[in-house]
DNA sequence: CTGTTAGCGCATTCAA
DNA sequence: TTGAATGCGCTAACAG
């Protein structure tokens, strides 16, 4: 860890000589542009004098590629977009970071942004990404406007939609079905016999689909309705322990279980009930979603749905790289599941 | 939210006329190449008419204009890096957030990476990243090495080092000093009169100067030893707890005040203790780093250090754009501070 | 208001 | 093994 800090020199140099460029390394090491070229491309086709005039004057000049040019000249950019609707969601960085882990080992580098949740905030979103000319673009979801999916469509480039399932994706789609896990959390709530439900729920498009499939199979099991709160905001925390106390005041819901879009919210609400001294699960039982880090590791541990984020990246690394490289195969619409995961709080 | 899904017209049209330019646009309109781009770039230096005839051709061909070209031509990128240790770490990812949220404003882009915590992994990072020409660069932490600092110096660009603070910073330097924190923190322990004092850490540089400084005060101040226990891995829940287990079994501990180097590590030692049966702050007090959106949330909340990562982002980006727009003023390093927030835990 | 001419820095022919 | 020429798509002068 060197630290020998000088005050950068702030030589403002504008007019000229700006940039070192592969002449400028060239002229130095005594051969033309194309060599220095020849050289970091494939070095084995360049005599081995040479090369080592070429490193040396490299070296002397800082020399770093303009990897601009180099993908204005051959029309790859080695640069993926990645989509998420936010980066501050661990669940959305994580399943980005195993999809860049994967791409950057193959030489990309990944322009990341958010796009909130709504279609119209990501089309912007995605014109500009498609302004740098990616290699490949991974979206989140499989709502897009109609101009979004014309700007994808014509950019040529392979398009993963990924948190989610199409039989019908625009190019590459690969995720679980939202409605799905509503259904089996429904059904898991029933196994273990609780006498009611309630749900907390984000208000994302997604997070309401989950929920609305509870409540419709829920309710069809045990012909009991089912209290719902929607959040406006995003999943928190505080956002769970205030759920939980309207729940209790308003909506006189007295004991069961509750389906939350998200392992925060079930995590509040453990809080909350401890905090009214209710018990987890006698009293109040909790699903959550998602099975984040914490999920396995608070008291009672949370009862959550599994969604294999890991797998998810891998999966859309895979099949970009499988795109790019022409190891294509059809249309895809690639379901990984979920997994209820049975804890302590339900 | 349109869905009219079409499954991709699989033309993999390579030989020519691959690209929508301006030139087509332009012959579409019936006009030059410059007028296209002009139209795009100051509307008012073209006709009404001719504008619209651009605008038709623009919708008819799907035109995204190739920002690639454009930054060639400009040498500038609109194109700013951002390199954390990890994305998925919520204190780095909501830094990176207020950061981009300003600079998008502006018609920036950021090109986000992962560097870990080596500084030779970071070298790498910078040098793939300096090759895209960003138009500034952002990196986490005072420490890198020579070479990457060769390479930041020579680029010419605006550097801000963000969450830690020197007098001496590549360029701007936005953030806190970590030892005070550490003796803030034992401060305010020695303030409250608990009888010992233990640490936790995570394995980074910054929270082990964050702990040395804990302890360097705390014993100056009470005589007493203070045992330690520093991961090698990241702040998590179940570390948290297990390193509380560790404690109380290997170092004899039996009550006092723990500081944490996160509120995650502190929020896992409330739950252990809990489950122990000992009283939290009674029998064991906690403080955490970082205040994170659960400390206040948690019961009982966690006293913590509270660093304002939002002004951190929005600082570092004023920076860039003061310099970018030569209102630049001198070699800055600029100390955001921090503040020891006191709630339930200790 | 519009077009022509030059590059921006690199990779890709084709010759030598 | 090396070099000269050409083009990637765009912007920036300069003319008209």
């Amino acid at each position: 860890m060197e630290d020998k800090r000088t005050p950068r020199p702030r030589s403002s140099r504008k007019g000229k000589g700006r940039g070192v460029t592969m002449e400028t390394v060239g002229r130095l090491a005594g051969v033309s542009q194309v060599t220095v070229s020849r050289a970091l491309s494939d070095p084995s086709k360049v005599s081995p004098a040479t090369l080592e005039k070429i490193r040396q004057a490299i070296a002397q000049t800082g020399f770093v590629p303009n990897a601009l040019a180099g993908a204005l000249a051959t029309s790859r950019s080695m640069l993926i977009s990645a989509l998420v609707p936010a980066i501050t969601n661990v669940v959305y960085a994580s399943m980005v970071k195993s999809f860049s882990d994967r791409l950057r080992e193959q030489g990309y580098q990944i322009l990341l942004s958010e796009t909130g949740f709504d279609p119209l905030d990501e089309e912007k979103v995605i014109a500009a990404h498609l302004s740098r000319r990616p290699d490949a673009i991974l979206l989140t979801g499989i709502y897009h406007s109609a101009k979004s999916r014309q700007m994808l469509l014509g950019s040529g480039i392979p398009v993963v939609e990924v948190w989610d399932h199409t039989d019908t994706p625009i190019d590459i789609c690969v995720g679980f079905r939202h409605a799905e896990t509503g259904r089996a959390a429904a059904d898991y709530a029933v196994s273990r016999g609780y006498e009611a439900a309630a749900t907390i729920s984000a208000g994302d498009e997604r997070a309401l689909r989950r929920k609305d499939a509870f409540i419709a199979r829920y309710t069809h099991l045990t012909a009991r309705t089912v209290p719902e709160i929607n959040l406006a905001g995003s999943a928190t925390l505080a956002h769970g322990r205030e759920c939980l106390r309207r729940l209790l005041e308003e909506r006189q819901f007295r004991a069961g279980v509750i389906f939350c879009s998200s392992d925060l919210l079930a995590h509040g609400v453990i809080i909350e009930a401890a905090a009214q001294g209710l018990r987890v699960p006698q009293d109040i039982a909790v699903i959550g979603f998602g099975d984040q880090e914490f999920a396995a590791d608070v008291e009672p541990a949370i009862t959550t749905v599994r969604v294999d984020r890991d797998a998810f990246g891998r999966a859309a690394a895979d099949a970009v790289l499988a795109r790019l490289d022409r190891r294509d195969t059809g249309g895809h619409a690639i379901d990984l599941g979920f997994k209820i995961v049975r804890r302590g709080s339900a």
